[in-house]
DNA sequence: TCTCCGTAGGAATGCGCTTCCACGATAGAC
DNA sequence: GTCTATCGTGGAAGCGCATTCCTACGGAGA
């Protein structure tokens, strides 16, 4: 019964065995207005069945006009921050009869571009761009030119982080949360921060040292400038920022590294350093990644639903339809304090 | 001079501004065999960029009867072991004008059959298969049946971890690495041992336990099976099985965890159950996941290229032309000793 | 019995592209 | 100088499918 003729078997192989037109074949297995008599419908799809039959997606997308694959451009699918908003909208896709197309740009996010023209060629119906904008205007301008074009072709697309491009967004409160942070680490008694802030030019650091200083500024706490160190947005450039800090250590009594990848490091370099924490110093993250929950002593952070981030942006690929205005959802930090810092005081 | 009209530019509308034959722009665009006056090529190029054309994938994969798509099916790509193999693909693929599609079994091995079907639908060119392999019949006959058919399509399959099925493999020695591990561990002095061993059907864990189990009968150490407690391949299976192991933990001097995920999850139970680490309980994982290498004490595992493996899974699939048969790589892992477990005593 | 309408099935068209084939022109061989 | 390769170009077929349009058929109403 299932015989196979060498190569692809076409809805046409289908219809000559179950003795149906062609166009009686396509209405059968995919239903439409028309109807088909059951009899021949049973035909149909006995024939598709025994021979094995997959519907050409590109000949069908062709037909149709249209097609059912996603792309998701992240800027490191190792980094459990992207990879967790990769699980989200992998769940979230589940059983939507879509494909994801995964784009890495491999912490260059000019490649976003590159992406965005590949998954025109596809025709893919909408894109999700994960990672954080840039504060680098010739790539944000060739950015914005591609996603017109992009969407003048009848894509949607959907960014994770700031809202700075006029496209659906799923907003990440990172000010608010790094603000939330900072006011919990003041009433814990620290007074004198440092902070790991991640490259300059990346507005998800930015908007955390940012949010971390206006905190700190409500109770009052200056933060010195002299102790922001940038570096990569790595478990790296963490250790290295912290290795620099520590020759000016002793001003310090807590560094907030603006993500959890990064405070794991630097926890690393003070180890190394022969500090422990949090007796000689409290250090904070950000992300509350959950492969890193169980680092000891456990990291203070900002616990964000990065699935949920994923499965959000999905919704609103598949939403899109409806909205002719770009939508916009925020998602909101949680500060959880662990080990890393000294207890409350009371 | 970017004139966009509404909807896609097609290779017409390219062909007609540059005032010639649709045959002739697909020529100049796409090089052929043919070969293009130079002053017709600069006038395509051009109009092609001031329409901004981006070929339609699909409809280039019908007619050349081919496309560049590669298909990577995980079983979760949140987990940093499948993220970790999906950034070596993504390496591999970058310059070599291929379109990965990503899927998630999320955990269900049979999806894998799901995916295969689905993207033979899409005539991927082929299909990396990088969860392990289950001790599962009706399951494993399913996918061999799917894998067949999809390489009677043209398409070739290549599977990470055991070499089960007849497609190109790279194989990953877990059991060899399990028997350097244990040997090195009784080298250390230990005699006691309890295994996390995983789920009992997946074959990545199977082959780690066995192979410790044999490394430790090399050494004429035994290992009680009732020390051997299966669980989810995940950081709570972990937990959970290292807690149930808890109960009789003065008659082990150390825990061999299949994976590092389920060791960390060990180590948080241990660490709640009052258990120091290494003074009174050894622990090693297997992997060396590079997100988890900064715990504390740091594990003691098995180094795994996890990027590498993912990186040939993708040559395999590059070369898979000029092969008529199946092709295996072996990669083998590095036991690597940290502060989990004692210090030599030599 | 005849006409009209609703319905199921089939033929034909077109989606955008590659590629085979044909054609004319130019260059090289005799 | 004519004859045959060679090369650049255009025409057109066809990839596999959805869909529109058309036809044939059968039942209901007159």
């Amino acid at each position: 019964m299932a015989e196979q003729p060498r190569g692809s078997v076409t809805l046409m192989d289908v219809a000559a065995r179950a003795g149906v037109s062609l166009a009686t074949a396509s209405r059968a297995l995919n239903g439409s207005t028309r109807r088909v008599g059951d009899d021949l419908r049973e035909r149909v799809l006995a024939a598709a069945r025994s021979l094995n039959y997959a519907a050409n997606a590109q000949a069908q997308a062709m037909a149709r006009g249209r097609t059912n694959v996603v792309g998701l451009v992240v800027h490191d699918i190792a980094d459990p921050y992207f990879s967790s908003i990769a699980a989200g909208v992998m769940e979230a896709a589940e059983g939507h009869q879509v494909l994801v197309t995964l784009g890495s740009t491999l912490r260059r996010p000019e490649r976003e571009v590159d992406y965005l023209v590949a998954l025109r060629g596809q025709r893919s119906r909408a894109v999700i761009l994960a990672g954080s904008r840039m504060d680098d205007s010739p790539v944000a301008d060739a950015l914005r030119r591609e996603i017109d074009i992009f969407e003048n072709d009848g894509g949607n697309v959907v960014a994770i982080s700031q809202k700075q491009l006029p496209v659906d967004t799923v907003v990440i409160e990172n000010r608010l949360g790094a603000r939330d942070l900072a006011t919990e680490l003041v009433g814990l008694g620290y007074r004198r921060f440092g902070v790991l802030a991640g490259p300059d030019a990346l507005l998800t650091a930015r908007d955390r040292v940012h949010g971390f200083r206006e905190g700190l500024g409500r109770s009052g706490v200056d933060l010195d400038p002299a102790f922001v160190v940038h570096g990569a947005f790595t478990r790296d450039g963490g250790h290295q920022a912290m290795s620099t800090l520590l020759d000016r250590i002793g001003e310090l009594d807590c560094v907030f590294a603006v993500n959890d990848v990064m405070a794991v490091g630097a926890m690393a370099a003070a180890r190394e350093h022969g500090l422990e924490i949090p007796r000689d110093l409290g250090l904070a993250g950000f992300d509350d990644i959950s492969t890193l929950r169980d680092v000891n002593p456990a990291l203070t952070t900002v616990r964000l639903p990065l699935e949920k981030v994923g499965a959000t942006a999905f919704e609103l690929v598949l939403s899109a339809a409806e909205r002719t205005k770009p939508s916009t959802r925020r998602i909101k930090g949680e500060v959880v304090l662990r080990q890393s810092t000294r207890p409350s005081p009371a």
